[in-house]
DNA sequence: TTGAAAGCGCTAACAG
DNA sequence: CTGTTAGCGCTTTCAA
């Protein structure tokens, strides 16, 4: 037997009535109060506080054509990189009243496009992390749409790009004052803009100094799988490691620990994203990034303006920080064979 | 310069004036194609899909005084755990047509109830998970609104408890079995309803066996604060350390690996959720959790049945699986002292 | 099997 | 400063 019948929601319409106002009133008093006097507002304000009257978004959204939404998507909430966004988002919309629609991809372009297409129709506005969309169809939403994607650098679109670009360049310099010359960069999945960029990042970095860099691929990106691809990178036998992620580092290390090389002494590590940096051992030295500020960035660039005009396209880059812990040290004094 | 127009979005009237018929028949193509000429529908959905037409939830919310949406309230989007529930709840919403509104309430009392008020205005059932709220308050909202709690034991309420008694309970019984009688037992945030179930579990499975139990607990539940709390976990000189959670339990084993101790020669260490059983060394024990399956099945019991009416009070515990690895072992010969 | 019409709760001209 | 009116896009009787 089910409990008893779910009560209904005063509406605009019955205060009206218990405040012999029309509803055009109240509906001033929350969206226009400047039109009314004062005292009515306060008023009818507090007949609607004490009924618990909360302005329905669906009748509003209808009846202004603007849903006071704005859609997010991401890859994958799972992943630890997004949830602080998502928060940074929420809050940030917030504060003008929106709501944050969130969504998540799996990764799957297919699925991308079907939530986009179910996401856009009930939101002003779309903001896209980490987009798989081939260029063609991406360009061609945003002709449609008010969009604004994150970590896909598209020319002419609007985007922010959580960039660890210059605190890895400074990361690169760094170890090579300290005397490194034989470098690995351990990358993530191809083809995300992230692995792209950070790997440009420490070859631009590498440029004309003489030193060594070797490339690998996690393509799953995960801790396990990085402890297989373990013999291979120490092939190159690398005396500095640069991962893709923290995970990846942290694998790197834990790698490194198996085969009883010791970090900083024999090998270096740096990863990126800053997120688990404490609980390695030693700490891990990485880039704190950006991706907060970013959310809360795209969320307010969404929310101005006329919510019928498309964004302008604009390029922003967030640049992350370097932050130096124990897995830095000089290279050994003979290089390792 | 902004760009273009945002491009209006097909309506149900366009759709009929251009196929010669009626809104309604274009609604009912839609809604109950069964009261339609099979061809009718087709021939509609055909125009339909070819503009893009989809349906707009606001009309539609407000038609039919029911807005497709559950309101999932967590307090931390940011914590791990609760990820995989957002990811599981969305997946088994979409099924159905359901739409999700994540929210978090930063652990605020204060701050849930703002959130509760805004989304159970806007959702026909909410799903809210480690409530902090009073227990008379809850009670009071479960009066009015259709609302399942997860991992809140309040009783005449409808939830679902993921439990880890059980396995805990098995966990105990083994270290037990392999001759532990010095045990601690770390816990987390105080009044939660996870820390106090499991907390029962391993007291109740030593209940009797002559074995002690020094109990502490980490109030944040950090990793760093787990490791300042080290000395004092160590004075109780336990050969079995069962921690709140994982984060715990990997603060725990750090701890010990910096105090020359090793694990699980002379102490054996069980977390608690399983989620980064792989990255510590050696690989931790944990309880796996079926957080994910509690929100499918949140999802399916909110969703079914007339929305109208409240939903019958019901506790229901999901047992999480004891998985054990190397972190357990028999306590060292000569107990330390 | 389909159409006409009313109405969901709110906002936004337009009057007054 | 406030009321009247129309209408947002859709569903849902009621008629035909």
């Amino acid at each position: 037997m089910p409990g008893g019948r779910v009560k209904k929601a005063p509406t605009i319409v019955e205060i009206a009535r218990d405040l012999g106002v029309s509803s055009s009133t109240v509906s001033r008093a929350f969206t226009a109060p400047r039109l009314l006097r004062p005292e009515t507002v306060e008023r009818i304000r507090a007949a609607a506080a004490e009924r618990g009257y909360i302005p329905n978004v669906h009748a509003r959204a209808l009846s202004t054509g603007v849903p006071r939404t704005i859609g997010l998507i991401v890859p994958d909430i799972a992943n630890p990189f997004f949830p602080p966004m998502i928060r940074a988002a929420q809050r940030a919309a917030e504060e003008t009243g929106h709501t944050v629609l969130i969504a998540d991809t799996d990764g799957d372009v297919e699925r991308e496009k079907r939530i986009i297409a179910r996401l856009a129709a009930q939101s002003e506005s779309l903001i896209i992390a980490s987009s798989r969309l081939p260029s063609d169809e991406l360009v061609e939403l945003t002709d449609r749409r008010r969009v604004l994607f994150i970590n896909r650098d598209e020319p002419d679109t609007a985007r922010i790009l959580v960039s660890a670009r210059d605190a890895l360049s400074q990361g690169v310099n760094r170890l090579l004052e300290l005397g490194h010359r034989r470098f690995a960069y351990v990358g993530g999945p191809a083809g995300s803009w992230s692995d792209g960029e950070r790997h440009g990042a420490v070859l631009a970095a590498l440029q004309g100094s003489g030193a060594h860099l070797h490339s690998f691929r996690i393509e799953s990106g995960t801790y396990e799988d990085t402890m297989v691809a373990g013999d291979e990178i120490l092939s190159a036998a690398p005396t500095a490691v640069i991962a893709f992620d923290d995970v990846i580092a942290h694998g790197v290390i834990d790698l490194l620990h198996h085969r009883g090389i010791s970090v900083p002494q024999q090998i270096s590590v740096v990863g990126c994203d800053d997120v688990l940096a404490l609980t390695t051992q030693p700490p891990l030295a990485s880039v704190a990034l950006k991706a907060a500020e970013a959310a809360r960035l795209a969320v307010r660039i969404v929310v101005e303006g006329q919510v019928s005009e498309m964004l302008s396209p604009q390029r922003i880059a967030l640049q992350g920080e370097l932050v130096e812990r124990a897995t830095v040290a000089a290279p050994p004094e003979q290089p390792r064979r």
